[in-house]
DNA sequence: TCTGGGGTCCTAGGACCC
DNA sequence: TCTGGGGTCCTAGGACCC
């Protein structure tokens, strides 16, 4: 049997470590990067007191990176900014700046990939590495790769990352985390007992706040505790597939492969309003965000090259209950104005007493669009070829 | 003034077909 | 006059993740 070598790696607090790069004034301010797109471009050496800080903040943005001198403070990703500001007000607040997140993460992981090819992204900040095949992995040698893979993706990016290193992925990122930021964890099955019974359940990539919830409820608070349990009490409260995956987990067993390529299944734009909206009172306003969404949906699609046939939209309302509603069209699209239409029908199957807070357009069932070729779709545009407008010559 | 935006996967029920 | 068993597609909601 060939035992794998995985490692997952995590970029240290990455979006605020990318802003501190930039601003290396902050370096050990509490900063935190979110909020609102852009606020006016800064100058290029900004002296600390040009920030704008978290007490002038007004609105529903929430933290998407705190430094860590900022989660000093009790802030944390996920945080309402007023929460925050309430907690921290002289914080430093950054606007997010994705396409510098963006460049940084490709500098990265073409970092990594120099060395070891079979990596599975997992957003923006991580990966898993399958390092199974890579010379000099044998006995012992994955804390020299990881060491390795550490110093690549400083010299590439000047930023720090954490690994964890095991037989498989679930225990790799249990020990990514254990040791931030820029920590080395190895974890060997016979580490199981010492190193992961003693963690939280809520630890587990997978146990969220809910199943935590379940779990604490019924006295199993660690991994340990989990362990305790037989398979077949798992089993019965949480199912066949849940229980025993829960099992597995307490037992550090995860056969999942790295998967270095997939496809995209959906995508979507949605837009929290900054103030609450009535769908009959501010219908017009409602109606031109609407569309503007499925606009930048349409050219996020044909940006990509897909076209979808499912279309949703999601509604949050003022209490912040959300539904959803959704269709499957006879064709794909990638069309703003066949979105907009679909989209609309949607809408009209959804309650709208209530003031909404959200709205979010999307396409599911998604096709690389050219491989739609030999679909009905292209009966449509070759037709739409010989209409008027084509053939006068027209636009 | 609590609670962003972009995703994936799972479940459950109904429609429909063979 | 009581009622199969699969399979697939679709919708809606929910849990979870980054």
């Amino acid at each position: 049997v060939n035992r794998r070598v995985i490692a997952h790696v995590d970029m240290d607090a990455f979006y605020a470590s990318v802003e501190l790069l930039r601003y290396p004034q902050l370096q050990g301010l509490p900063v935190v990067i979110g909020g609102g797109r852009r606020r006016g471009p800064l100058d290029h050496s900004p002296d600390v007191a040009d920030f704008e800080r978290l007490r002038n903040y007004t609105g529903r943005g929430v933290i998407t990176t705190a430094t860590y001198a900022a989660r000093g403070f009790g802030l944390h990703s996920g945080m309402g900014l007023m929460k925050a500001a309430r907690l921290c007000p002289d914080a430093i607040m950054l606007p997010v700046d994705f396409d510098e997140y963006r460049r940084l993460s490709r500098l990265f992981k073409a970092a990594i990939r120099a060395i070891a090819p079979q990596l599975e992204d997992r957003g923006i900040d991580e990966v898993y590495v399958d390092l199974s095949a890579v010379p000099g992995v044998d006995d012992g040698q994955g804390l020299k790769l990881a060491q390795l893979l550490q110093a690549e993706v400083r010299a590439a990016t000047g930023l720090t990352c954490s690994i964890g290193v095991a037989p498989n992925k679930l225990l790799a990122k249990l020990g990514s985390e254990m040791q931030k930021p820029n920590g080395i964890t190895l974890l060997m099955p016979e580490d199981l007992q010492s190193a992961v019974w003693p963690l939280p359940c809520r630890k587990v990539n997978g146990i969220g706040p809910k199943a935590a919830e379940r779990l604490t409820a019924m006295g199993l608070h660690t991994i340990g505790d989990l362990a305790r349990c037989s398979r077949d009490d798992l089993i019965d409260s949480f199912g066949a597939h849940q229980g025993a995956w829960l099992h597995d987990v307490a037992w550090g067993r995860d056969e999942r492969r790295v998967v270095t390529q997939s496809e995209p299944v959906s995508m979507s734009c949605e837009t929290t309003f900054e103030r609450d909206l009535h769908a009959v009172r501010d219908r017009a306003e409602l109606s031109a965000i609407f569309t503007r969404l499925c606009q930048r949906l349409a050219a996020d699609l044909q940006r990509k090259s897909y076209v979808g046939r499912n279309i949703g939209i999601k509604l949050r309302f003022d209490n912040f209950s959300s539904i959803t509603r959704a269709l499957t069209l006879p064709e794909f699209t990638s069309d703003a104005a066949a979105i907009r239409r679909a989209a609309g029908q949607c809408l009209k199957r959804a309650p709208l007493e209530r003031k909404l807070r959200l709205l979010g357009v999307r396409v599911g069932g998604l096709m690389r669009s050219d491989e739609v070729m030999s679909h009905t779709v292209d009966v449509a545009q070759s037709l739409s070829l010989f209409d008027n407008e084509a053939l006068t010559g027209k636009r």
